[in-house]
DNA sequence: CAGTCAGTACGCAATTCTGCGTATTTATGA
DNA sequence: TCATAAATACGCAGAATTGCGTACTGACTG
């Protein structure tokens, strides 16, 4: 049995190229083609047997991350794969949030094309290295969105010497695992307890992970 | 710049198959090679300029689970990707709640293997499809995997001691905030650290807070 | 009533941390 | 090319922490 394939996608150059892409497979079959996400909801009353659905993520009259959510509150076995231009992780990671199961970019292979479908409805998920890191560390370190992080001017190292403390290392231990001396260890301590205007190593963790510079 | 490499596998037959794949690439150096867990350990602390680590999971003295929580305490900057013969999904994610970046199957191509260290020291993370979907899901509606809190039998007094320690006080603070003695507060915090097992404060704070005490 | 536990208190010795100097090298940018 | 920033390194002095003793009191418990 055929896949059944919807796309949502604005652009008509870009519909055309996804069109041709997708036609060398013959398992796909695109059934449904919209130019909005209002357009696309319209449609999918009226013919919701569709495997899945290719989502671009501008466009106008209801953007992707929007008819994400609608499309899956509605339809919840139909799955959705965003369509982007570009690795905008802020973006595709509300898309993700709103039910989206991956998303692909436009100058994708017919070959990534195909397999990032049949993963999906395999029940996975495909998403970039990148988006993959970001979120696993949203489960390392849940985000809590109320204040914005500060900016202390640290370095890269000054940061590393932060982490080594938050593991609760002396300043010897941090002097051989990075390969440097006891002095220069707490020197560069003692600069971040100026920049963040601390006087200890706890209240320096705790400022640190407040900010999530660790 | 080559990409300094340390493997942590146990079996010889796999570890020279490894090796030999990773040979066809010269931007990556295998500068050291160990058998378990705490043997990669040992080394390290001689030779921690290491960008990467490729672990066995499943390795006698020190599994990769628990090898990977211990690099990751103490080289924070060293990237870990998880060997597997299988998608062992549920040791997997494990391994990524320990702090490893992705993982590799061991019948993975060269090509494979070379793409994932670059795409992880390139700040990615390298996962299947199978086990992105498991982790958007787990964003989506968190499970809390997390351990149950342990009881580590401390008293209401020690447990306030532990609340004045993570707001960073001194303990001649502490005592003037709780009317008691300096040498009071330190039996107390003394008498919290044996029952935690750490011996420093932010050890302690850590503990507690991983287990809710504070 | 004897034993245990929690909380209090003190001393000694060793280790670790913190503040404030100075100084060199390397890289980057005006 | 001169200035600046980042990373490195060292010393001194004082403050804070940690480990390991001891010891007393009050409350509770078998």
């Amino acid at each position: 049995m055929p896949i059944h394939i919807a796309i949502a996608e604005d652009n008509s150059f870009a519909l055309s190229a996804l069109k041709k892409r997708l036609g060398e497979y013959p398992d796909l079959d695109i059934r449904l083609v919209a130019r909005d996400g209002k357009d696309l909801l319209k449609q999918l009353a009226r013919n919701s047997n569709i495997d899945l659905v290719l989502m671009d993520i501008e466009m106008p009259e209801m953007d992707g991350v929007q008819a994400t959510a609608e499309v899956k509150r509605r339809y919840p076995q139909i799955k959705v794969v965003i369509l982007t231009m570009f690795d905008d992780d802020e973006l595709l990671f509300k898309a993700v949030m709103a039910g989206a199961s991956g998303y692909l970019l436009k100058e994708d292979s017919a070959t990534q094309i195909h397999q990032c479908i049949t993963d999906t409805l395999a029940g996975g998920a495909a998403m970039s290295p990148a988006m993959a890191m970001k979120t696993l560390n949203l489960i390392r370190q849940p985000i809590s969105l109320d204040n914005k992080p500060q900016d202390f001017g640290l370095t890269e190292r000054e940061i590393t010497m932060l982490t080594q403390l938050k593991n609760g290392l002396t300043y010897e231990e941090i002097a051989t695992n990075l390969h440097i001396s006891y002095h220069t260890v707490r020197k560069h301590i003692e600069n971040v307890y100026r920049k963040l205007q601390v006087n200890n190593k706890i209240e320096a963790v705790n400022k640190a992970t407040d900010n999530r510079i660790v």
